[in-house]
DNA sequence: GACATATTGTTCGAGCGGGTTAATTTAGTC
DNA sequence: GACTAAATTAACCCGCTCGAACAATATGTC
């Protein structure tokens, strides 16, 4: 579509561009910012394009440069989500820990860093209702990178050796309890709380459930 | 909704309208039952009303006729698919077990209910992204009303009585532990399996970890 | 037969929203 | 300092989708 001239001379004033500094990294992470926080908000298709825009500090022409698509920055925004998340993980150390201790504390731990992490939870949340369509594959994000399963692995092992836990069980069964019960205290925090009350959430009642997590996946592996 | 089929006498020239039964019941069931399969695969933004209209035995029309505008519609979907569950769960009988073993029970049947009700899932996942904004407050939804809770009340109240159950536990806690591993295993079975395969989601696994959901329960709430 | 309710059918427009085309500036290289 | 690729600004486009308007007809109830 060819367009014509805009520089209108009859009426007499140029549009003088601003002027800016190169800083791809920079716009790239602040759009990545920013739709992150937007997505997790809205999700998906509840995202609008300009509304990203608008609270970046760049251009929605930008956004496409970088990122081609809506999907394909919304991909970008939950592969660096996850990577967020597995970093935050590495952090952890339990070594020093008995077995018993170190997987309670490993729980507690997943219990509080779900409840600050409230927009992962949300992308994953809604990632899932797409059926994780945006996310790769098993093979290429292979769990054997996870940080908490090679701790559960290491802590069972431990435990077993010192005839602490009971045989029969594995990592990622253990994580998957945890992560089950550390999630849903965030993701489903809406409508339970619509229909039981909101005690749950408030202060104490937190202290209560965090403390029932570590009791219930202790006394699932304890002999 | 089956529509009586009319031979147009004047066929093409004239629309003489078809006949029909007055049957707002069926209408209103049938667009109901259609707009809960897509809002329950696409969420609230992504459905589309003529995606939904197309589906149903009737028009698009009619669904405004009915429900006002989408966002209506959606939130008697929710509606609905809150009463269909309450009516499951009444289902469940375990009057003349005993404690332990109706606690059980009633954690394994949980599990195995969730799974069944792919749907409601995710209609509670979308709705959570919604922050439950379409959900009647807490008061309207008085958690009193549910069976489940009051089963609970009931199983808890007589493992006290006869010595088997420790104090101070609350039925809603223990609710939201069964939901919450129960919930889980549906709703984030994708991004799961994405990174650690699908092995627990298979008959077996299942087995394994509905088990373990009865064993943690049931073993959180024992003297 | 009057009247409210239910139903079918069609068309349309406004605005939203994802994506594009074009022009311009920066900065590295020779 | 000329040249060029990459970075960035600015304005535009068009299809999709919600919802409404318009129009007519059938059904049921009293």
């Amino acid at each position: 579509m060819e367009k014509t001239k805009i520089s209108d001379p009859a009426e007499g004033e140029d549009l003088p561009r601003r002027s800016w500094k190169q800083d791809p990294d920079g716009v790239r992470a602040n759009i990545l910012l920013v739709a992150r926080e937007a997505f997790a908000e809205k999700g998906l298709s509840g995202t609008r394009m300009d509304e990203i825009a608008a609270r970046t500090s760049t251009s929605k022409r930008m956004i496409y440069y970088y990122f081609g698509d809506k999907e394909g920055l919304y991909r970008e925004v939950l592969a660096d989500a996850y990577r967020r998340t597995r970093e935050a993980e590495d952090a952890l150390e339990l070594g020093g820990l008995p077995p018993d201790e170190a997987l309670r504390r490993l729980a507690e731990f997943t219990f509080d860093h779900h409840r600050r992490s409230q927009d992962f939870i949300r992308l994953v949340m809604i990632e899932n209702v797409h059926e994780g369509r945006h996310m790769p594959s098993a093979d290429e994000m292979s769990g054997e990178n996870s940080s908490a399963i090679r701790l559960l692995e290491e802590i069972y092992a431990r435990g077993l050796e010192a005839g602490m836990f009971r045989a029969g069980l594995s990592a990622v069964e253990l994580h998957w309890h945890i992560s089950a019960l550390s999630y849903f205290n965030v993701s489903n925090r809406a409508t339970f709380s619509r229909i039981f009350g909101n005690e749950l959430f408030e202060e104490e009642g937190q202290n209560t459930l965090r403390r029932h997590v570590g009791d219930m996946i202790l006394k699932l592996v304890l002999a």
